[in-house]
DNA sequence: ACCGCACCCTGAGCGC
DNA sequence: TGCGCTCAGGGTGCGG
């Protein structure tokens, strides 16, 4: 299976550690990284004994190996003072949380992450965890049917329960305003005044977009970065989120952009109603 | 039960 | 140059 994590360097305590740092040193070295799964934003390393390891980016979050070279994972001033063009290989800075050492000498695993909107938590054998019991189905295998009975009686906006992960586990801010395009429906729309064909219509937006977005590595926009430092290829493709101002590409007017559940929410009022 | 909002944290970019 | 402001792929916990 996977390798044996010799050693673990992290930060100071902080709002990042769920777990203690010197905790979860103590329960990571020497034990081996079985399995990798994702489940909604988490990814959930099993370490073997009924043990696990959670992790989530939030916002900010960049996890990749120190073969990476990328400008994202430099600060602002950092990267003023790169020669042009220049590739330099990363070391460790006071945002980078953890620091993983694997058997056999290769490549370190880097979990940065500057606003510490990021998670890290170990979990116990047999103890469950709140964080994932509360997720709802995988946005993947999200039906236009479950949403539809999700909304009934709901006031709320459409999009804030799309980015409700009990109610579809892994759908993002960008991901929820591309659906919504697609399906030509308003995020502001109260729940319960969606149709169940525009459910059907949101979902599998979603699923085109979440596809794609898979298939194209990922949105870069500020900070994400592959596990190899590359980026993503998603951010091209946007046809709504932070293109506020700029011509629908399907009509031309301008997308507008207003705020819904504390989210900046993007659509084109013309095509979504 | 539901809903809106404050808050956690750091940095980039902008107008003045 | 510096200051003050707004904005940012997320999620929790509180009070009304």
């Amino acid at each position: 299976m996977g390798k044996r994590i010799e050693r673990v360097v992290t930060t100071k305590p902080s709002y990042f550690f769920l777990t203690p740092p010197d905790r979860l040193r103590r329960a990571l070295e020497g034990r081996r990284v079985e399995a990798l799964a994702r489940a909604g934003k988490y990814l959930v390393a099993d370490l073997g004994r009924g043990d696990r390891l959670l992790l989530h980016l939030g916002m900010t979050g960049q996890l990749f190996s120190s073969e990476a070279t990328s400008v994202r994972l430099l600060s602002a001033t950092a990267r003023a003072s790169l020669e042009p063009n220049a590739q330099r290989a990363f070391e460790p800075d006071e945002h980078t949380h953890l620091a993983f050492t694997l058997e056999g000498g290769g490549p370190r695993v880097f979990f940065r992450d500057v606003r510490k909107f990021g998670k890290v938590q170990w979990i116990e054998k047999g103890e469950s965890n709140a964080r994932l019991d509360r997720l709802g189905p995988d946005a993947l295998h999200f039906t236009g049917e479950a949403l539809f009975r999700a909304n009934r009686g709901r006031r709320i906006a459409i999009k804030s329960m799309l980015l409700d992960q009990s109610v579809a586990a892994g759908v993002g801010n960008i991901y929820a305003d591309e659906a919504l395009f697609l399906a030509g429906v308003r995020p502001g729309r109260a729940a319960k005044r969606v149709t169940r064909r525009e459910c059907e219509a949101i979902t599998a937006g979603l699923h085109k977009v979440l596809r794609r977005s898979i298939e194209t590595g990922g949105s870069s926009i500020s900070d994400y970065v592959a596990p190899d430092g590359a980026d993503g290829g998603y951010q091209d493709e946007r046809r709504v989120y932070g293109r506020k101002d700029e011509p629908c590409r399907v009509c031309s007017s301008p997308i507008k952009r207003r705020v819904i559940a504390q989210r900046s929410s993007h659509y084109c009022a013309r095509c979504q109603r």
